[in-house]
RNA sequence: GCGCCCGUAGCUCAGGUGGAUAGAGCAACAGCCUUCUAAGCUGUGGGCCGCAGGUUCGAGUCCUGCCGGGCGCGCCA
C-alpha cells in the first residue's frame, strides 16, 4: 500500500472512531479529499475533510479537525507529525524513513512502476488519424496521431483493454476524386491534349473556373504534394496489366490501386512515427452486400420509430437527443450520407464489445459531435460511453512566421517531411506540450534546435546523463549492490527527498491523466522531474569515495532513470542512453 | 443569428475535476565548466487570471451576461 492510501486509512479509521465515541454524528461516511499541498510548509499531504464536515456537523471546522486528529492512530509509524492549520486543514508530515521505501517499490516493479488497474480490463477503443486515403499525412494528422497514440498507451498502462483503430474512408466522393485525378494525369502523360489544356488552364487561373475538382486535385497533388498523383500515374502506366484494360477499367484500377498505395504510404509514415493500429477498418465493409451494416443500422433506428421521410430523403430524429436539427441518412438520390456510415460504424464498435469509445477528431469537426452523440443515444447507448477528443489544428511556423499551406503558395509540408527535418522524438514531444484543445504553433526551427529552448532534449538529456553515471561507475569498478543491502537513510538532502516525493507521485499522476484522458500531463511531470534532477546533478557528485553514500545515490538515480524512461514511453518518445 | 473552444507574466503555455501566498519555459539582465555529459546549473525583475455580477466557509477553476480571438452551422466527407 502506498503512503497516500495509508494516510487515507488513518483518516478513515479516525472518523469511524470519532463516530463511535459520539464526537461526530456522521450519518454517512464522507469522501475524504487528500492532496499534496502546494506549500512545502503545509506538510506532505493535507485534507480538507474537516472543512467540508463543518456544515453537516454544525461545528467549527477547526474543532472537527481537533476531534479527527485526536482519534488518529499511526500504526505503521509513518507520521512525523500532524497539525491543524488555517481554517481547518489537517496537515500530515511523513517520516523521511517512510519516503525511502518508495525507492524499493520502484526498483521492485521496474518498468511496471506506475502501472495500475483502475481500468479493470474495460474494453476501450481509441480511433484516431483516420485520414482520407487521398493524399499524404500533414502535420495536423501528426498531432492527432501523437495524442491518440499516447492516450492509448496511457489507458493501457492504467489497466484498460485498449484497441487502436484507423477508419478508412474508402467509399464515396473523396476516393472518386483521387481516382479521376490519377486517371486524368495518366491521360495527360499519354499525350491527351484536352487533358493537358485543362491542366494548364488550372495552372494559369487562381480559381480555375469550369475545371472539375479532379483536375484541381490532380494539379495540386502533382505540383505541391510531392507529385504523388503523378508518381502513381506513372507507376500504373509502367505496369503491363494496366495498358490492357479498357478506359473504364483503367479508372477503376486507378481507384483501387491508388487507395492501396496511399494507405501503404500512410501506414509507413505512421510506423516511422511510432504509431501502429490493431485494426484498419474499411468504410466499404459497412456496405458488404452479404452483411450491410448501414442498412442494419437504419433498420434498427426505423424499428425504434426514430426515422422519418421528408422531401424524398430519409431522416434521423436527432433532435430528440439534443441536436439542433434532424439529419439526413439517405439522400433523395438514394445514396446514404457519411453520417449514415458513421452511425453504422459506431454501432459496430459497440457490437464488437467495446464499453467505451474514444474518437480523436480535428477541432474543425466539433460541430459534428451533437449529432453523433444523438445517434449513439438513438441506438440505445449511454452517450457517456462515446467521447470525442478534439485536437486543435496546428500552425506550422518557420523562424516565427506562419507557413501558409495553400496549394497555390507552394509551401505544403507533409508530416513525413516534418519528421525528417526535426526528428520523430522532438516532433512527438512537441505535440504533447499543449493541451489537445489549445492551438499549437509548431515552429520548425525551434523544434529542431538542440538547445535549452527545446524541452524534449532537456528531458532526454536527464536520462542520458544518468545512464552515463552508471557507465562511469562500471568503469571505476564500483558495484551496484542490491537495494536491501544499501543504507538509503544516507539520502538526507532536501533535494533528494523532494525527488523521491515526486517519484512517489507518478502512479497517481498516471491514474488521473488516464481518467481525464489528458496525456499531456505526463509531459509536464517529466519536465519538472528532469528539472529537479539536473539541479541535483549539478550540485552533488553521485560517485565518491564515500561508498555507502554512493550506493544510496545510485539507487536514487536509478529510480529516476526508470520513471523518466517509463513516462517517455507513454509519450512514444525514446529514452536515450547517451546523447 | 445560433452552437462549441479559447482568453493566466513581454511571448508560448501549465494550473492535478472548488482549497492555503497563481507556476514553468522562452525572451531580458547578472553569474557558473580542473570534478559522473554546459543539450546543464544559480540568481533577478515581471500578474486587475479578458470585464461585470452570482453560487459558498473558499473561485483562475462552477453559473449568468458582456467584450475579444478561433472554429463550426450541407440531402459534402
Amino acid at each position: 500500500m502506498n503512503l497516500k492510501n495509508k494516510i487515507l486509512r488513518i483518516i478513515h479509521n479516525a472518523l469511524m472512531k470519532a463516530k463511535e465515541r459520539g464526537e461526530l454524528s456522521l450519518p454517512e461516511v464522507p469522501p475524504v479529499a487528500l492532496e499534496v499541498p502546494k506549500e512545502e510548509g503545509h506538510g506532505d499531504f493535507a485534507t480538507t475533510v474537516a472543512l467540508s464536515l463543518a456544515k453537516p456537523e454544525k461545528k467549527p471546522p477547526r474543532k472537527i479537525a481537533e476531534i479527527i486528529k485526536g482519534a488518529m492512530e499511526d500504526s505503521d509509524v509513518i507520521l512525523e507529525k500532524t497539525e491543524i492549520a488555517g481554517p481547518g486543514y489537517i496537515n500530515f508530515f511523513i517520516k523521511d524513513s517512510a519516503w525511502l521505501s518508495v525507492l524499493s517499490e520502484i526498483e521492485g516493479r521496474g518498468a511496471d512502476y506506475g502501472r495500475s488497474n483502475i481500468g479493470n480490463g474495460k474494453p476501450v477503443q481509441v480511433e484516431f488519424v483516420s485520414a482520407n486515403p487521398t493524399g499524404p499525412l500533414h502535420i495536423g494528422h501528426g498531432r492527432g496521431a501523437a495524442v491518440g497514440d499516447s492516450l492509448a498507451r496511457l489507458l493501457s498502462f492504467a489497466g484498460y483493454d485498449v484497441k487502436r483503430e484507423f477508419y478508412i474512408n474508402d467509399f464515396g466522393s473523396q476516393v472518386e476524386n483521387l481516382a479521376s485525378s490519377i486517371y486524368f494525369k495518366y491521360r495527360e502523360l499519354s499525350g491527351d491534349e484536352e487533358a493537358a489544356k485543362a491542366m494548364s488552364a488550372e495552372a494559369a487561373d487562381e480559381e480555375a473556373p469550369g475545371v472539375e475538382d479532379a483536375v484541381n486535385h490532380a494539379y495540386w497533388a502533382c505540383h505541391y504534394l510531392g507529385g504523388y498523383v503523378k508518381d502513381l500515374a506513372q507507376e500504373f502506366m509502367a505496369r503491363p496489366e494496366f495498358e490492357k484494360l479498357s478506359e473504364d477499367d483503367k479508372k477503376t484500377y486507378c481507384r483501387e490501386e491508388g487507395i492501396k498505395m496511399m494507405l501503404r504510404q500512410i501506414e509507413e509514415t505512421l510506423a516511422k512515427f511510432g504509431v501502429s493500429f490493431d485494426e484498419w477498418y474499411s468504410e466499404r465493409k459497412l456496405y458488404d452486400p452479404k452483411n450491410n451494416l448501414v442498412r442494419a443500422a437504419i433498420d434498427e433506428l426505423r424499428e425504434k420509430g426514430l426515422v422519418f421521410e421528408e422531401g424524398g430523403a430519409v431522416w434521423l430524429m436527432t433532435t430528440r437527443f439534443g441536436d439542433d436539427k434532424d439529419r439526413v441518412l439517405i439522400r433523395n438520390n438514394g445514396q446514404t450520407t457519411y453520417f449514415a456510415s458513421d452511425i453504422a460504424y459506431h454501432r459496430d464498435k459497440f457490437l464488437r464489445g467495446f464499453k467505451e469509445i474514444i474518437d480523436v477528431w480535428g477541432a474543425d469537426h466539433h460541430g459534428y459531435i451533437p449529432r453523433m452523440k444523438a445517434a449513439i443515444q438513438a441506438l440505445g447507448h449511454n452517450p457517456d460511453e462515446f467521447n470525442v477528443l478534439l485536437v486543435q489544428l496546428v500552425n506550422l511556423m518557420r523562424e516565427g512566421q506562419p507557413v501558409k499551406m495553400s496549394k497555390r503558395a507552394g509551401t505544403f509540408v507533409t508530416l513525413e517531411e516534418v519528421m525528417d527535418e526535426v526528428g520523430t522524438d522532438a516532433c512527438r514531444f512537441t505535440f504533447m506540450l499543449r493541451r489537445p484543445d489549445s492551438h499549437l504553433d509548431f515552429d520548425l526551427d525551434l523544434v529542431k534546435s538542440q538547445s535549452s529552448e527545446n524541452p524534449v532534449y532537456y528531458v532526454q538529456y536527464a536520462h542520458a546523463r544518468l545512464s552515463s553515471v552508471f557507465r562511469q561507475a562500471a568503469e571505476k569498478g564500483i558495484a551496484f549492490p542490491p537495494i536491501e543491502e544499501v543504507n538509503l537513510s544516507r539520502l538526507l538532502l532536501p533535494e533528494e527527498l523532494a525527488i523521491i516525493k515526486r517519484l512517489s507521485a507518478f502512479p497517481e499522476l498516471v491514474e488521473k491523466a488516464a481518467e481525464a484522458k489528458e496525456p499531456h500531463r505526463i509531459t509536464y511531470y517529466l519536465q519538472e522531474l528532469a528539472g529537479e534532477l539536473h539541479s541535483y546533478y549539478f550540485r552533488h557528485k553521485f560517485i565518491s569515495d564515500d561508498l555507502e553514500l554512493t550506493y544510496a545515490r545510485m539507487h536514487l538515480v536509478q529510480a529516476v532513470r526508470q520513471v523518466i524512461a517509463t513516462a517517455l514511453g507513454l509519450l512514444g518518445v525514446g529514452a536515450p542512453e547517451s546523447m
